[in-house]
RNA sequence: UGGGGCGUGGCCAAGUGGUAAGGCGCGGGGCUUUGGACCCCGGAUCGAAGGUUCGAAUCCUUCCGCCCCAGCCA
């Protein structure tokens, strides 16, 4: 019921501007597109992005075109469009038959290039990058004409021709259109349109040597398609006159209108793709999956339901305004869904030996738990209990504090669904460490209720020693150390030294060694925890998605107690 | 001394002249066989200063602050 249901999705200003066109007969269908480039993996701030396009085109009834912005053969790559469409389909997004490439224009493209020409409004320029940019000028300076801008429409069409049948060496020439010099915009300096580039395109080959830019693409791509409105991030704010420019000199085919909105940062996260390159690259995490990444792959390893993403874009909106959304939104997301979905089991990390002096030796008990408290079509599961087994290290204190009431030396406490123990003796080894305590149980409180009504301040998971199945278990911290990593420098040095604690030996009730890779579960009162790929049958990985909501650490974290165990 | 944007509670974010929604977080309390979930309660005068108006976060003026742009990247 926190969720947001995605026909209610809040009306931000890019909603209300595509309503108010629909309402005026300006279209009538809305049609958008995400157009990712395949030279990197996707990550959340994407989903910020998919999440805007797909929502909108679904909630106006209308298509959300795929289409890969795949202009630059020297950076992407066909692995890339095959992680792209896997993880826009995890999401739970479809863009049915509206998948498309910015190559599948590149004729048109040219031809287009080709009538800027015949128009007088583009023209080869000759100079090499570092001229141009001396021609450029500043930001307070207006930039200088090159002195090729005034050749004839002949010598151009001839040179632009030689561009494309490959004449010249990369660098040799541009083409350019032919705009304003002076502009305060440095976009409308006559920008570059095609560059020549003797690079082999994932999906056209050799066909081309030369290649058109974003600019002089994309634009053009989105009337190709008839997108109606083409939703991109702040920073394309200055090209917007551009790719107006370009939709008013060429006879395309339908009118797209720009629309720009604030990307997504999260706080304690890095999303640039330089940086997340970084990351994998120095080996920093353990690839673009490694679970503490805010990639998709890394996302769907760590546990996060796609429900969740989803919500997350909704709950944190579309506006101008450049912001860092709370990490805590998200992760409430996916506690949101997962306290909703997911299974529960016992598990317990780090175990302490518990006896029941007052139980019988060799005997076993079946007790029934449930599955799922917020589902009760989850159903009910039976586990074993026995004489001996075991609890959580830090659910026992020698000498509990004040507000610590778990169990304690002469204390009772509640094994949930099975019965109240009491700790009669604590057992230390010569290090004086406590490694077993010794417990009696109280027959009368089977599945967890006193006949006289006595009821236990704590509650504890636990497992059974002769049935538990070992685990290795990853417990995941923010990558980062403070909220606004690199803001001092660099990132690196942010980077928290405990965002990974492996922990084996951990010990699991059988019905959670069953649990397929990719599923995630909770492991009551500790947290959710996603079944991992490494997982073998005598060796099983949890990663723990995402920690319970923990009072108690908080009251421990406000007196500076520290946790014992 | 260029151009384009943005400034509402700790973080997101509604509000479009009529007297500040909601969410996250945080702090209280209730309930509880997860110190989970769930349920209550608690906080802003809207970057600043002037002005217009019966009335302004919303209009005007000035100022301050922050972000983006000088790739043949997207």
């Amino acid at each position: 019921m926190t969720t947001p249901t995605d026909e209610r999705a809040r009306a931000d200003f890019i909603r209300e501007i595509i309503a108010a066109d629909v309402r005026s007969g300006k279209h009538d269908t809305v049609v958008t597109r995400f157009p990712p480039e395949p030279n990197g993996y996707l990550h959340i701030g994407h989903a910020k992005s998919i999440g805007l396009n797909f929502g909108v085109a679904r909630e106006f009834s209308g298509r959300c075109h795929l289409r890969f912005d795949d202009t630059n053969p020297t950076k992407e790559e066909m692995e890339y469009i095959e992680s792209i469409e896997r993880d826009v389909r995890w999401l739970g997004y479809d863009w049915g038959e509206h998948h498309y490439h910015a190559s599948d224009y590149f004729e048109r493209l040219y031809e287009w290039a080709v009538h800027l020409v015949r128009e007088g409004k583009a023209y080869v320029d000759d100079l090499s990058a570092d001229e141009i940019r001396e021609h450029r000028g500043t930001l307070t300076e207006p930039g200088k004409d090159s002195p090729w801008r005034s050749r004839s429409v002949e010598e151009n069409l001839d040179l632009l021709g030689r561009m494309r049948q490959g004449e010249f060496p990369d660098g040799a020439r541009v083409l350019r259109a032919k705009i304003d010099m002076a502009s305060g915009n440095i976009n409308m300096r006559d920008p570059v349109l095609y560059r020549i580039l003797h690079a082999s395109h994932p999906r056209t080959g050799d066909a081309w040597c030369i290649y058109p830019t974003y600019d002089f693409t994309h634009g053009q791509s989105d009337a190709i398609e008839g997108i109606t409105h083409s939703l991109c991030t702040l920073e394309f704010e200055d090209h917007r006159p551009l790719y107006d420019w370009f939709l008013d000199n060429l006879p395309v085919p339908s009118r797209p209108r720009q629309i720009e909105f604030a990307r997504l940062n999260l706080s304690y996260t890095v999303l640039s793709k330089r940086r997340l390159l970084q990351l994998v690259r120095e080996g920093h995490v353990r690839g673009w999956d490694d679970p503490r990444m805010p990639t998709i792959s890394g996302i769907r390893r760590r546990g996060f339901p796609p429900k969740a993403i989803r919500d997350f874009t909704e709950m944190i909106g579309i506006a101008k305004r450049d912001s860092v959304v709370d990490v805590a939104m998200l992760e409430h997301c996916v506690r949101d869904v997962l306290n909703q979905e997911a299974r529960r089991g016992f598990a317990v990390l780090r175990p302490l030996k518990v006896v029941l002096e007052n139980f019988p030796e060799d005997q076993v008990e079946e007790l029934e738990a449930v599955n799922n408290p917020e589902d009760p079509g989850a159903g009910t599961r039976t586990v074993r209990f026995s004489r001996e087994l075991y609890i959580e290290r830090e659910d026992f204190m020698e000498e509990p504090p004040r507000k610590f009431y778990r169990l304690a030396p002469g204390r009772e406490v509640r094994l949930r669904y099975a019965y109240f123990i009491t700790c009669q003796e604590v057992v230390k080894d010569e290090a004086g460490e406590v490694v077993e305590l010794r417990c009696t149980y109280d027959p009368a409180t089977r599945g967890g209720d006193a006949p006289d009504g006595r009821r236990p301040k704590a509650t504890l998971h636990w497992v059974s020693g002769a049935h538990a199945v070992s685990a290795e278990v990853r417990l995941y911290e923010h990558l980062f150390t403070r909220p606004d990593p690199g803001a001092d420098g660099d990132f690196a040095a942010d980077l928290n030294p405990k965002s990974l604690e492996v922990v084996e030996g951990c010990l699991l009730e059988p019905a959670l060694a069953e649990v397929p890779a990719g599923e995630t579960v909770q492991f009551e009162r500790l947290g959710y925890f996603c079944a991992d790929p490494d997982s073998t049958p005598d060796r099983r990985v949890f990663n723990r998605t995402v920690t319970l909501r923990d009072t108690w650490a908080k009251i421990q974290a406000r007196t500076g107690g520290p946790t014992k165990a």
